[in-house]
DNA sequence: GACCTGCTGCGGGCTG
């Protein structure tokens, strides 16, 4: 701990060189820096990071949770190299490509002095960055750039011909957040400018890929390098094997005299049919100011409606109690200096601080380690829960935290079967018994990802004025990402783009591929860089100051009073060209809707649920209320035969068909059974169809014993088939072809409605 | 009945 002035001469007398033989490796300068900044030892991480990278030249991918040393076990060695062995010639040396701009600015900022002592120039790239610096990275390319996948994109549509010189004496790649961009319309725009980069610069580049320890990592492998997975090396942070602490708590909605005391009186009005929904909103508000306050925490209320809605509820009873208020909300939606403000105080830990937030503070930017989380209705996926879980007890010797809080229906004559099943509670503890034994969900490699193939045609040929089909099809789909797509597949692309009413791409008379007259209006215009779907939004002002966006589609009138923000405001004009809102301050408001898509539940988790139903065992973490619906989901399932049987009958000559199995598989049977010409619509884990139970089984059985059915036939039933950026410049059978690929799964359907019938089949 | 992410060139007005 002691420590000596900082020397040029003897830079290894470092605390962190004792030990460390790895240390040794790094050049001078790097070590010196590792000196000064008086770290007393390197990360497990960093240690097995630094030999792989200086002397050896494969592809690595290191996995380790946020804040665990991944960024410095990645520069270290890479920086040491470019020291040692500066490569001749001009051109950016280093690539780091993040998902967020927040995350550059980040890296910036901690690669900012390292980099200033080695005297190798960092650029900084993407949205919020000055023209004038780009152009400056851009005429004297040099040292680290950091990048965004749509900034990249940039460069390539407007400035095709000057990326083989911007790159030429690239020496590695570094992609952050890997994880998040697995199977991704993102991620494959990225792979794709990635393999367009090494097309470019007629070589390979090594890539390193940091990575948030989740399930199995061979994916990963077959992303970073998808012509050779085996060859990328994989370093995982060893888990400490840290203590996990969970409350699980169960609440009723509609329940005779449970809440605390009622209506509180504060002259809020809503609707009759919330007011129950509302009794238990407030009864969990009241548990979490409780417990939370005074500390720093994260609240994951599910969507933006209910981050706005628990917002103003904590505000309300901090102010009832006379306390400064210290919950904030935080989601996609607000403005960037508010949320800035939420997150400066999270980190600066200086006073208490709950963000009640979406998946915007499950991301990569530091926030610093909090108490404990919180986590309203069940999570998305397995993976997303073991992220958030992870912003608590970081330290040794510290446990993470989550309070869980499910709410359920109360029953009556009448309840949906769905209701007294108890789904949301069952479905909770299916995931926390998943998270303990370490599982999450894979990505679904099977896209074609036809609507990222469409922005990456209209892309090369930008890049370079023209192209022949020959080698588009060569670029992107022999030695790129969309290896799935055929060269029959692709001229069927290629001839739906050039469609005269269409008009994206056209032909010159030798054959080569140009923009049509749609295709340059789209290059043209900003928009184009990304690869992802974005709704249409008004901006929220206040006396000028931008406090955030609403989706245009939520209807707005002046006089309209709306919780946002975390406040209440009344709408005062509303200017539908300009896209802006104008509100003043109020005293009553209900939060507003955002929309959003369904999300997906795995096989697993539904597999589970069911072993959940079948077993005994109460879980040591359930409130009493919590115990209580599980006896009474169970009780359910067992009372309408569930053990036994698949299909029932309930009211209004309709049936329900529980396949325990996830969305993707649920909504193939589903439309299966559409195609035989009945009614019927996904439900959770069941399908709720328009049919007796007889006419359902009869389906069942006819699914059974045929061939699983065509999964493009399948897809031309969907509802919605325009689902991602691209799609509307594709016809129907295209559309269909993607949606097969991506949302539906055949293959088990007969063995499926096989079991499902069954039990039922044995008894007659 | 869910969440998140990204973006260039240019012209007009203002300041030093």
């Amino acid at each position: 701990m002691t420590s000596s002035p900082p020397s040029d001469s003897e830079p290894a007398a470092g605390a962190a060189g004792q030990a460390s033989s790895s240390f040794g490796l790094l050049a001078r300068p790097v070590q010196r820096w590792i000196w000064q900044k008086q770290w007393r030892e390197l990360r497990d991480i960093q240690e097995r990071a630094i030999p792989l990278l200086l002397k050896e030249d494969a592809d690595v991918i290191i996995a380790a949770a946020t804040a665990g040393g991944k960024t410095e076990a990645a520069f270290l060695p890479l920086l040491s190299r470019l020291v040692t062995h500066k490569r001749e010639g001009r051109g950016f040396d280093l690539l780091y490509v993040s998902p967020l701009k927040a995350l550059i600015n980040d890296q910036f900022r901690r690669l900012d002095d390292l980099c200033e002592l080695l005297e190798v120039p960092v650029h900084r790239w993407h949205g919020d960055v000055s023209a004038v610096a780009k152009s400056k990275a851009r005429r004297d390319p040099a040292g680290v750039l950091l990048i965004t996948p749509e900034s990249l994109e940039a460069l390539f549509v407007l400035r095709g011909l000057e990326v083989p010189g911007l790159f030429a004496s690239l020496d590695c790649v570094v992609i952050d957040e890997l994880h998040a961009m697995l199977d991704t319309e993102r991620g494959i725009h990225l792979r794709s400018i990635l393999s367009r980069i090494e097309i470019a610069l007629g070589r390979q580049v090594r890539r390193v890929g940091l990575s948030a320890t989740l399930g199995d990592m061979r994916l990963a492998r077959t992303y970073l390098r998808p012509a050779s997975p085996d060859s990328v090396r994989l370093l995982e942070s060893k888990s400490e094997g840290q203590e996990l602490k969970i409350q699980l708590r169960g609440y009723l909605v509609g329940a005779t005299g449970g809440g605390p005391e009622g209506d509180s009186g504060n002259g809020e009005t809503s609707g009759d049919q919330a007011a129950p929904e509302l009794a238990a909103d407030r009864e969990i508000s009241l548990h979490l100011f409780e417990r939370l306050r005074g500390l720093q925490n994260l609240v994951f209320a599910g969507s933006r409606q209910r981050v706005e809605l628990y917002t103003d509820l904590l505000r309300q009873l901090s102010e009832d109690a006379k306390l400064p208020n210290e919950f904030y909300a935080h989601h996609a939606n607000l403005a960037r200096d508010h949320r800035e403000f939420v997150e400066q105080r999270l980190k600066g830990a200086r006073e208490p601080t709950t963000a009640v937030c979406t998946s915007t503070l499950e991301l990569g930017i530091d926030i610093g380690e909090v108490e404990s989380i919180a986590q309203i209705g069940p999570p998305f996926s397995v993976a997303s829960m073991r992220q958030r879980l992870g912003r608590s007890g970081r330290r040794a010797g510290k446990a993470a935290i989550m309070r869980m809080y499910v709410k359920e229906r109360a029953i009556e004559a009448e309840s949906n079967p769905l209701d007294a099943l108890r789904l949301q509670l069952i479905q909770s503890i299916a995931m926390v018994n998943l998270l303990v034994t370490g599982w999450c969900e894979p990505p679904n490699p099977q896209a074609l990802h036809l609507s990222t193939l469409v922005h990456q045609i209209l892309s090369v040929i930008a890049e370079r004025g023209g192209a022949s089909a020959r080698a588009v099809f060569e670029i992107l789909c022999r030695r790129g990402p969309f290896s799935a797509v055929d060269p029959d597949l692709f001229t069927e692309v290629l001839r739906n783009l050039g469609d005269p009413d269409v008009a994206l791409i056209e032909q010159a008379p030798d054959g080569t591929l140009l923009l049509g007259a749609m295709g340059e209006r789209l290059v043209e215009h900003y928009s184009f860089y990304s690869v992802f779907m974005t709704q249409e939004e008004y901006r929220f002002v206040e006396k000028g100051h931008t406090l955030g966006t609403l989706p245009v589609t939520f209807m707005l009138v002046p006089d309209m009073t709306i919780v946002f923000s975390g406040r209440r405001w009344r709408v005062l004009v509303v200017h539908d060209r300009e896209k802006v809102i104008e509100v003043a301050a109020d005293a009553s408001g209900t939060p507003p809707k955002f929309g959003g898509d369904i999300g997906d539940l795995h096989d697993r988790v539904a597999a589970e649920m069911l072993e959940v139903y079948r077993s005994n065992i109460v879980p040591p973490y359930l409130d009493q209320k919590a115990c209580d619906m599980l006896s009474e989901g169970r009780q359910a399932f067992l009372r309408l035969g569930l053990d036994r049987t698949s299909v029932l009958a309930i009211e209004n000559e309709r049936a329900l068909v529980f396949a325990w199995r996830g969305t993707i598989v649920t909504e193939s049977l589903a439309l299966a059974l559409v195609s035989l010409g009945l009614k019927a619509s996904p439900r959770h884990i069941a399908i709720e169809v328009n049919a007796s139970r007889r006419e359902v089984m009869e389906a069942l059985r006819e699914i059974g014993n045929h061939l699983p059915p065509d999964a493009v036939e399948l897809a031309e039933y969907m509802q919605n088939l325009l689902r991602s950026k691209y799609h509307p410049y594709l016809g129907r059978q295209l559309l269909a072809l993607d949606a097969a690929s991506e949302r539906i799964s055949v293959e088990g359907l007969p063995d499926l409605a096989k079991t499902l019938i069954s039990a039922d089949d044995d008894k007659s």
